[in-house]
DNA sequence: CAGGATCCGTTTCGATACTG
DNA sequence: CAGTATCGAAACGGATCCTG
């Protein structure tokens, strides 16, 4: 085996504070939904990706929530309604969806060309979505 | 609501893919033991992290070849062994977890100081992973 | 009607024991 | 050493029901 500095060892990483959130098969895709897609309520959350059941989507919404992702508010032109905004935390979780997108996209020629074209200037695509998203 | 770019919808996003590959508890905690750790031998992985159960080991590392994100080789100092190896494919793994340590890293204070200070200069980091673990 | 809680059958996970 | 077998626990998904 090659030498590994001594610095790179496994002990106390901090992977495992954000394997948790992608450890999940819909936490991400909640965030990207919000990120990229621009969805903002319950609704639009369930019929967003492959039909998410909703007693986890209102599982992750919350956990989402306790974790300091996302954030609720109501709905300023709708009472009824509540929208679920990113917070500055889960903004700063697009460089994480970014690389697993062209991580995806690199390797399977498939999917969202547009996007990944985009997400290649990852300076500028990033300050873009912060910039739409930010307060 | 915001104007988004349609480009940036969500269909086809190649997130699903990785998702689907990397989206669980394990995988990507054994490419980092592998990455960063220098792990590669089913004993390394089961004392590496807090204690996989030997079948999921066993299942992760069988999903993980099928999906071309690491690869068995027998030991060449002794034939009993095998070494799980990353593919290239797998080394491309590195940004995406360098963003997710970062990431947490970020917001949390706590953890390895000297990793997440050396992942800060990214492009240097992936040059090194790389390099170490190329063919 | 939007957001969510509850019930229930099915799938997946994970700890332990065991095996080639 | 490198896994498989077993079996209980947890997570999932769908349908339905509740609440403001």
């Amino acid at each position: 085996m090659r030498k590994i500095p001594p610095s790179t060892r496994r002990s106390g990483c901090p992977l495992n504070a954000s394997v948790e959130m992608v450890g999940d098969r819909w936490s991400l895709l909640i965030v990207r939904d919000i990120m990229l897609g621009g969805a903002s309520t319950y609704a639009e959350f369930l019929n967003g990706h492959e039909r998410i059941a909703t007693n986890i989507l209102a599982d992750r919404l919350r956990k989402l929530m306790k974790d300091g992702i996302i954030r609720a508010v109501p709905d300023p032109t709708d009472g009824r309604k509540r929208l679920y905004r990113l917070t500055g935390r889960g903004i700063d979780l697009a460089p994480v969806l970014t690389e697993m997108v062209l991580w995806a996209a690199g390797h399977e020629a498939t999917g969202n060309r547009a996007l990944t074209q985009q997400m290649r200037d990852k300076k500028k695509f990033l300050t873009g979505i912060r910039k739409r998203w930010q307060a």
